[in-house]
DNA sequence: GTCTATATGGCGATAGAC
DNA sequence: GTCTATCGCCATATAGAC
């Protein structure tokens, strides 16, 4: 039988450290924030993971993880590319609904130390080529319209992200600071951004 | 007569405390490599500015000057509205090639302390009604599909600043780590990003 | 495993000579 | 205005008692 895994002091630390680090980042956050959230003893941190850079590196991996799209699900079914598309964004959009900082914190370490992903990339396997693939072939049947599929995902990506990213920027300057309404704005905006990617890829464009 | 001003102490210190913290944001950076980067020495710089936040907030009122869309100059020219559209993506991709670590140098820091961009916007007088204005009218009189015109721009931004802010991940995806390939993807996508635009927003739609 | 106390080093900022 | 030397603090990390 494995221990319960939910109030272990791992997982207190870890709890915290993600709360913590993924609001201020690597060079933002100091061991004992880390160690007052999760209720204990700033030497404990250290007898768990032996450094900042180990614990970093625990939760970068995790955060990472949960924000590279999981294009593969996307291949094998029965649906069109654009259900496909449709069911993308929805999911992307809910995951950062529920992470809203995670875009700010992984632009901010990807930049600052851009070995991060390469050791990530080791780990985990990841393959885009796939999507591309994908995107490339319903081109050549004329389903969307011919364009390099990586600009294509970019701009979907872009459309995603950059509202969480860039949001106390936006909340300013278009909501008036109104932290609820841009919070309705971006659930509207789940299906604007599928009706502007829609549009612009549809192949029965009258020019 | 005024003094020339390129090489005065206070310029150097303005050209490298750009320099280093637009590259580490303000917690990354240290008082001691700006001095170096600067030729001179670490209390020189407390001589001309008082503090690490005092430097810091001139060089990222500067940054924001920059990187804060010069949307009024769109408004009061002949040109139609999507003419007036590709101008601006044209300049604004150009401004961030120039200046490629603006985009992850401002979300960090407005993700820090969002009382920065309070008082930035105390300084400037930023009035994104207008385009907001434009757009609406455009939309009436039928010339581009009617939407929320926040989303509009928010769209075009995302689209030009993602690829910026998020540089080394996408590097690392699609163009396996070569920096060459994505200089040269990036001044292609200029275009791209019309077309895209253009595309999404015309309304001679078919359904 | 968990704590208190402390070592160790680095950083922002200042004092003071020139 | 510019420098060297140093203060005072805080952060990571470790030692060692319990």
């Amino acid at each position: 039988m494995e221990e319960n895994k939910r109030d272990t002091t791992e997982e207190k630390i870890l709890a915290a450290a993600q709360s913590v680090f993924i609001r201020k980042g690597m060079d933002g956050t100091r061991m004992k924030e880390i160690a007052d959230e999760a209720g204990i003893n700033k030497a404990l941190l250290h007898y768990y993971f032996r450094s900042k850079q180990k614990l970093f590196e625990a939760i970068f991996n995790k955060a990472f993880a949960q924000i590279l799209p999981d294009i593969i699900n996307m291949v094998d079914s029965e649906k069109t590319f654009i259900e496909k598309l449709n069911i993308f964004i929805d999911n992307y959009f809910d995951l950062l609904m529920k992470n809203p900082f995670l875009p700010g914190f992984i632009i901010k370490e990807i930049n600052r130390d851009s070995d991060l992903i390469v050791s990530v990339f080791k780990k985990q396997g990841i393959n885009p080529s796939i999507f591309l693939e994908v995107a490339k072939q319903e081109m050549e049947k004329g389903k969307i319209r011919k364009m390099d599929p990586r600009e294509l995902i970019i701009n979907i990506l872009a459309m995603c992200i950059f509202p969480f990213a860039a949001r106390p920027l936006i909340e300013i300057i278009f909501f008036n600071n109104d932290e609820k309404a841009y919070q309705d704005f971006l659930i509207q905006r789940k299906n604007n951004v599928k009706e502007f990617v829609l549009k612009s890829i549809n192949e029965a464009w009258v020019n």
